[in-house]
DNA sequence: CTTGGCACTCGGGAACACAGAGTGCCAGAC
DNA sequence: GTCTGGCACTCTGTGTTCCCGAGTGCCAAG
């Protein structure tokens, strides 16, 4: 259907448009790509890929553009992931080797990428759905009125302050947390409701209200941080480029909401993922791709990050460096 | 100098260029504003203006269009405070009563701002500075490591994983929590360092080489939390105004320390603070003004927030709104 | 001091022509 | 059958010219 010389005139195509962000002909075509066959060859190549939909003409007589289904075919067949140079990956290293806390990682992380690809950066926070529970803490502030502090393996910390019904002293607020912990340490976040579902019955009497309260309490934090917290960074990087709707793109960017369906639910192990100018979910999103990949410490994904930008990317660079990050974070992560 | 007419004059060439963007001529000014003099008299007043170099023209023979001094002398002296309407308070009070610590505060307040605005607003987190500390809490993970927790009477949360050099038991630990809390409990944040000065002293001898590690962490988190954490919203609301360089200022926002310095120092009280044009400190930046403000609980300023938009915005109620929003954010922190 | 009149200026849009790049197709060569 | 050179055709983008209208500055009179 398409022979060998067929798919070298589109990635020729593909990677030319990306470089000039100019329609592309034939004869600066056949001579910029020594393809050993003259511009009319080009010619009848590139009629026949117009006619199966891979590239498109602006307008009659003008050069060719590759649509999204010849970007498709481009990154699924016709192109290889540029790793990072040597001191790229050194750079990225040391870069991310100095946070200091969860916080950190994540800012840096997007301020790399964004720098890296010269695009539009975003990361989700570690999942806490993923995660395990690392310790609970119980701290009394004032008669009725303590802190919950919830700290996961993935080094994330969430706090709440919890109202008490009743005075507590605070001998009773360390049994509550010694309880706690002995039954929710190393448990994954996802289990907690059934874990401590029985909790309440099997402590004595007088406890009960004030755990029923910071139950509740523990609880919705779980379930206010499912929608997880997403940052991005680059968004002078669009500026360059007028060929997208900036409105549209930034409004898109402060939508947590379409942010995460963006970045896509989990795939299969650390492999990226490329959604392609319409194959986006979000209308405001034609003419922008997304790359993005999960990552996490170990085999297990946490969360996702990845870059988007004009759909005319150079995908092979850009996945480059979103898989080299996504895998340095998920080291950093492990490590700490 | 400038007569009563001169100011009117000059009043509403600023307002109809605000609200029409586009350059304001003699005639259809002496038309709208009522004015009770004839177009000829307003270009008598147009000249001297021009003259004084509070208005200018983009080339000869169109109409006025303010200059950076112009909009001064409007702010200072022409222009009225818009309260907001009854309906925006009671928005704006039940969106920010509904958050629940002190990341979500800040999140709400920046996307309220600018959608009130509709214009980029920045909020600054309070300060770790002006704060004390309401604990200090430490969690034992592992034989050799526990986490640092610091709490502050604001509602944020610092914490950090602190490598030990020496094995410690639970109860040691315990120890030096109380101790750590009696000494530091409502310690502002900028005396801690004098206050843990000679409290290594004054620790038995085992427990010192331990010690001496949790307070330099300690120490260090207050450093580098110096430097303040910034966050903006409404970078969509850009995109729409092609007179800024959409770029620089894109860029401008996603450094912290250019965002710091927008804000500005802390000014007296809890005045508004304007910064027109070619008056803010960074030359990326000509072309937008800032509105900001100082905000905290009961009579110290925490932090401050503003919205930075085009040098041709609605200033009375872009001040408005900022003012608002400054005072009810204030009252949410000082309530939790 | 204000006003009406008048000549002048300049930006922006419409109409137009033109060069250049690129195409499609066809007939001939390999 | 496939490739190639040639040729006529079709666009867009750019530069030019022209003209309209909004707006100005100045002046002389009220």
């Amino acid at each position: 259907m398409l022979d060998e010389r067929k798919l070298a005139v589109l990635r020729a195509v593909v990677e030319d448009y990306v470089s000039t962000n100019e329609p592309v002909g034939s004869k600066a075509l056949a001579e910029r790509h020594n393809l050993g066959v003259s511009p009319a060859t080009v010619r009848n190549d590139m009629a026949v890929l117009e006619e199966q939909g891979y590239i498109t003409q602006p307008h009659t007589s003008a050069g060719r553009v590759p649509t999204d289904k010849g970007y498709r075919l481009f990154v699924d067949r016709l192109s290889q992931i540029k790793p990072l140079s040597g001191a790229e990956r050194r750079a990225i290293e040391t870069f991310l080797a100095g946070a200091v806390d969860l916080d950190d990682v994540v800012t840096r992380t997007v301020r790399l990428l964004a720098q890296l690809t010269r695009q539009v950066a975003v990361v989700q926070y570690p999942s806490l759905i993923r995660s395990t529970v690392r310790h609970v803490e119980l701290v009394p502030l004032a008669e009725r009125r303590i802190m919950l502090v919830l700290i996961t393996n993935t080094g994330r910390v969430e706090q709440r302050v919890v109202d008490l019904p009743d005075v507590v002293e605070d001998d009773r607020i360390a049994h509550l947390r010694a309880v706690l912990n002995a039954c929710l340490d190393g448990c994954r976040l996802n289990r907690v409701p059934e874990t401590v579902a029985d909790l309440h019955d099997r402590l004595p009497e007088e406890d009960r209200p004030v755990a029923t309260t910071i139950l509740s309490v523990l609880l919705e934090t779980l379930v206010d941080r499912h929608d997880e917290k997403i940052v991005f960074a680059g968004a002078a990087n669009l500026a360059g480029d007028f060929s997208v709707g900036l409105r549209e793109v930034l409004e898109a960017l402060e939508e947590q909401v379409v942010l995460m369906r963006l970045l896509g639910e989990a795939s299969d192990s650390a492999a990226l993922t490329v959604r392609i100018g319409s194959e986006n979910p979000y209308s405001g999103l034609h003419g922008t791709s997304i790359v993005a990949a999960g990552y996490g410490s170990g085999d297990n994904e946490l969360a996702r990050l990845g870059v988007l930008g004009p759909t005319r990317m150079d995908y092979p660079v850009t996945m480059g460096a979103v898989r080299a990050v996504a895998r340095y974070v998920g080291q950093i992560l492990a490590g700490s």
